[in-house]
Formats: C-alpha cells, sequence, structure tokens
DNA sequence: GATGAATGAGAATTCATTCAT
DNA sequence: GATGAATGAATTCTCATTCAT
C-alpha cells in the first residue's frame, strides 16, 4: 500500500487522479478533455497545468499506481514457495486490488489500448509484472490451454463488472462468484494427483 | 452469412466500412478521425460523407451487419430443440461469427462503450440477441455462478485477443485452446444429480 | 406581363425558380443550399446545374423576372400624362405586382442585400425602375421629406407583411388598409399653393 | 440608456459585440464566419470562443442589449399617464434608441428573420414589448388601419436607412424627415373631432 | 434531361497547451 | 497555487460545383 493508495487521498493531485480516472474510465481517454476533468472538479484548467505537466502525464501517473500496487504483488509473490497454495493466494491478491480504483484502472486499460500503447511509461513494467504474475499461475511444463487458462484466470474479475450486465444480483455476490470461477480457470496442477 | 458479410466486399460503402472497422478497432472511434479513414482509402472527407451521413453513421452500419449475424445464430438457435448438444453448436457458431470482422467488432464494441451507449441504433436489439443466448446457454435452474459462466463462455473467444499477448502460438492454435476452454466454461447440465 | 410571370408555371426551370424563391425568401439565400431545393424539388443537385448554371444564376433570373414586370409598369407609366392622377394609379400598379411572387420577392431582397449587391446581373437596371418610379410619384420641387415619403409609400405594402404580425385580420382587409395609408403617405401635389 | 449601451464599448466581449453587429448588419448572418469576425478584430476564432460559446451566443448577446433598451422605454411609457403626448415622447425615445446601435441591430433583425425564429434568447421579450408599444400608440378603439399606422410609423425610421438610398442629403436631414414623417404616420387621436 | 460519385474550400467548434499576472 | 486570456492545430460536417455516363 503506503504511497500509491495514499496517493488517491486527499491532496488536490490526488483529487486530480481520481476524477480524471473515473473519466477515463466513463468516457475514454480520447473523450475526456482537460475542461472536463476542470469542470468536475471546480478548478480552471491552467489548475491542472499546475499539477500535472499534460493530459498524458494525468494517465501515466494513474498507470504508476496500479503499477506500483501490482509490482508489490508480484514482488511479494517472489518471496514465497511457488506451488498450488500460492497461486491460489495470487489470485485472492490480485482480486482485492481489482477492487477499487483497480476496477476502474482495468476498465480504463481496456478502453484505451491506443494511449497506453503510445504513453512512454514503464508500462513495459506492466508487461513485465503481468508475466511474471502468469509464470506463477502457470505450473511448469503447462500447454497452450493452460498458458491461456492462467492469463484468462486474471481476466475474469475485470470481465465480470461488463458480464454482469443484466443479472439480478448484488455486486458483491457477483465478485464472489467472480472469485469462484476465476479459481476454477486456474490451470490445475498435473501432479500426479489421483482426483 | 451471406448479405451481411458480402457487405463488406467490393463496392465503395464497403471498403469505408472495412477501411473504418479497422481503425476504430486499432485506436478507438474517438480517435479516428474521418480524415485519417479517407487518407487510408486515398478518397476525400467529403467522399466519406457522401456514403454516409456522418462519423456515427458508419458505425451503425458496422454494428447493423454483426447485429444481423447474431441475429441469424438466435433465430437458428430458437428453431432446434434446447439441451446441452444445442448449447455445445451454439457456442461453436458463435465463435465462428467472431472471427473474421467479428473479432475486430468485438474488440471495438469492448473499447468503444462511449459510443455504443450514445449510439441510437437498434441496439438494444444486440442486448436482446445477447439475453437471448445466455439463456440458451443457461440450463433451467441455473444459480448465479452458472449465470455469470454462460456469459464469460461467449466472451473468452474475445478476451483470447487480448490474452494471448506474448504467447508464441499461431491465432489458429489459441482459437482452438480457446474454444476447448469456453466450451469447459459453460454450464454443465445438472442431469440427474438429485439437488 | 407574358414572359416573366408565365415563367413561374408549369415549365421545369419555372418549378425550380417557384421553390427557390419561396425557400430564399424563407430562410435567406446563404442559408438556402443547392441541396435543399433539389430535395424540396424531389429532384438530384446535378439537375438544377443543367437547368442553371449555377445558384447565382438562379436569382439572377429570379431577379429578371421581377425587373421586367417593374420595367413594363415604368414604361408604361412614362407613356401616360403625368400628374396626381398617375401617381395614384401607378401606386395601385405597383400594389398588385407586390402580391402574388412579387411580396415574396421583395422579402427576399430586403434579406438578401449582400447576394444583390455582389451580383452582377442588371440589378442597376432595378435601381433604376426604382428611381424612375420615385421621380414619378414625386411632385416637382418636393422636398427631402416628400422624396422620402414617395419612396416610403412604396415600401408601405411590403413592410405590411411584418407590420400585421399579429394582427387578428385577414390578409385580404391588411392590404387594403397598406393600399390606403401608402396613398396616404404618398407626398400630395402642392396644388393651388403658393410658393 | 447606462449599462447596456456601456456594454458595447471597452472590454473584449464588448468589441467582439460591436464588430460582429456591423457585420451581421452588412452581410448578414450566415454570410459573416467566425473568422471574418476575427479576423476584423485581429483575433484569433479560439479566442471568439473564449468569450462566447457559439456565433449564436453572439447573437443572443446582442439582441439581449437592444432587449433591455427597448424593455426601459416600455417600462417608463407605463409609468406615464397615456394619451397623445405620451404617444408622441415614445415615438420620440424610440427614434433615439434607434440610432446608434439601434439602426443596425434592427437592420439586422430584419435581414436576419430565420436566426432571430431559431434563436431561443427571451426573444419573445421583444415580440412582448413591441405589442406593448403599439398599444401605447394605439388610441382606444382603432380600426385596422390606425393599428397598421401605428406599427408602421415604428418601423419608419429603420426604413427611413434604406429608403434614403441615392438622396444627397446629410444623414441628419434624413432623420429629422424620417422622424417628421414617423409622427405624421402614427394614428392620431379621434377625439371629439368633428369628422 | 438527369444522375451518382466525387472534390476542394470553407464552415463552426473543440482541444491541449501556454503564459503573464 | 491558481487564473484569465489567448493560440494553433485538428475535428466533424456542409456546400457549390463538376463530370462521366
Amino acid at each position: 500500500m503506503g504511497g500509491a493508495t495514499a496517493a488517491l487521498q486527499g491532496t488536490t493531485k490526488a483529487q486530480i487522479q481520481s476524477v480524471a480516472l473515473r473519466l477515463f474510465a466513463e468516457r475514454g481517454y480520447d473523450s475526456t478533455s482537460m475542461r472536463e476533468i476542470a469542470e468536475a472538479l471546480s478548478f480552471t484548467k491552467a489548475a491542472l497545468y499546475y499539477h500535472f505537466a499534460s493530459k498524458e502525464d494525468i494517465v501515466r501517473s494513474l498507470i504508476d499506481t496500479m503499477l506500483s500496487q501490482v509490482g508489490e504483488l508480484v514482488d511479494w509473490a517472489h518471496s514465497q514457495t511457488q506451488g498450488p497454495g500460492l497461486r491460489h493466494e495470487v489470485l485472492t491478491r490480485w482480486i482485492d486490488i481489482m477492487q477499487g480504483q483497480g476496477l476502474r484502472m482495468f476498465r480504463f486499460i481496456n478502453a484505451n489500448h491506443r494511449v497506453m500503447r503510445e504513453i512512454s511509461t514503464d508500462k513495459s513494467g506492466m508487461e513485465e509484472h503481468l508475466r511474471a504474475l502468469y509464470e506463477i499461475l502457470t505450473p511448469p511444463g503447462a500447454g497452450l490451454a493452460d498458458q491461456l487458462r492462467a492469463r484468462l484466470s486474471l481476466m475474469v474479475v475485470n470481465m465480470a463488472g461488463l458480464a454482469s450486465n443484466g443479472l439480478e444480483a448484488s455486486e458483491e455476490d457477483i465478485l464472489a462468484a467472480a472469485r469462484q470461477i476465476s479459481m476454477e480457470l486456474a490451470p490445475k496442477d498435473p501432479t500426479g494427483d489421483p482426483a
């Protein structure tokens, strides 16, 4: 936690990040203008530029926030002994991150590939982090289907938002179901277990 | 099949649709300008406006194309006898649609919720179609998790595109794996279980 | 009459003139596009260009129509013996012209000074015609006020359209009243005043 | 007086209003582009948009200015005792307003009915104001001709601009003559005259 | 006589950004 | 820390016009 999470509370900078993330996720990066962000905050546009050098800079800061959260998860995972138990725990923590700002971030990332591609943040960092998580979630010697399963199990929480459209159930219940499906989907260890 | 697919070949209108879909899927709707579409076709902007009344109109036509394909699937499914076999076949046909323009369309829809929301096409039609498919894929009396599974099984093909980033495998193999996972994920009939 | 009046009936060219005049008077010249004229006639734009070389050309033909009507009035007036009786009769005939297409033409001219100025038709003709009418309506040796009266007496019929907004009376009654006011307004002969 | 008139001096907003009114009156609303207004002011187009939300917004502000002037006249007239003397004074004040920006405004209104109709300012206000003036200028029990006379007497000052085209006289003299004609035209009180 | 397709110029408007204060 | 004013480039879209058929 620490820096990253705290960054989205209190300070002016943090207010901007929070509102910008909401708008970017709702309307898309390109369709959200600095004017709209400023108005949503009852600031002037120029005030935004006092805190952030550019619109892209806001995105960068947003990504960094998420990046550090996922980075912490990766670091923690690397410090543990590998195995099915760890995989289970990693998925749980991932899901925890994805709630709160995480879900919004994911929706944002999903809906704004272009900016993500063009932004020259340490975005490779995100890909590395994800690769690391994939490896942890994929048993040694896994086939293609299992590799895909690992990746999809991470995405399920994020898809649940879209998928639950029209379902009559509390957000809580939906996330619980998503969690369960995510676990099922994650590749099983082929380690000689008699089922 | 037929009309809808054929509509994306040959004629000027069709060329525009095809190029626009590619660009919209790649860069997002808002970030793709009419100028860019025109340049990609070596047309003038004004020529686009001769064929389509507006930028939104292009999107509308694109959606209608996909809509009719999914609509045909729903109609076909309704004309069959329900059951596990049908569910399997529906998933197969869905995946077939999603390849070709379908995948692009889905990436587009996923990445451009805002336009989709604002466009006043028979978009409700899409929601109805999806609802119909969900029902067919969901066994009677299914719980929340199974309802979610039905929805996610449809999305898996579309997610596979994202998920396979960085995997060293042919598109063919990836789609085959996605197909398999999609089938596994679809809710199973509770046949014969005493609840 | 003859040519000019007949020109607004029957033939395709005449249909175009009639519809164009209506639209120009309603929405103004610049705000009426060739597309709108074409649509109002269920033609294609290109068809308009078969009959008229340009948009300005339509206006020119319209002006010419009115020009010839007023020209005939001037010619007739010049062939009569001057005097108060003639002035009365001229006003009457002027008012007769102004009904029918005339009123529309006037509304058009009033509302589209710019085109009128820029159009290089024999528009000077119109000014000459009006000057001739002014002279006929103005008794010899009239002062500034009477010169203005002569001019305004011609305009009254045209203003009546605007002025009668909100009055509960038939168009017929309004025109009769306008006619009466116009006559009153016209400068009186200083008959018998010792200057 | 006061506020409204002063508003057209000094400030950037006021400069824009002044130049825009001149151009709108000269060339018509539709034929005057934001580029032209900007160039006439040596501004950029975008600068106009900083001060006014849209082209229509400029018109709206212009109308409001005139509206408040006429509104003041109506209010003043309502606070006086009705009668022939008041009618005379109202006409005088009306003519005073119409000079300065007023004449331009009137030429603009006359030549741009379409915009006026479409603009959703408190334009009904103008119609109400005019209705009020008509009532004041019209003696009780007046017939149709007198109702029309009241209306035309207000319009005469505005028509004088058009009507005096080609007259060799100073603007001052023309306005004086127009004033005189306007007064003559205004309906006379039928009080006790033996016809 | 008339059309479908296309064009180049220009319209209104919005945007990210800058900078003096 | 923050604002008001301004800009240059881009956007969507419309228009008068042309031309091969």
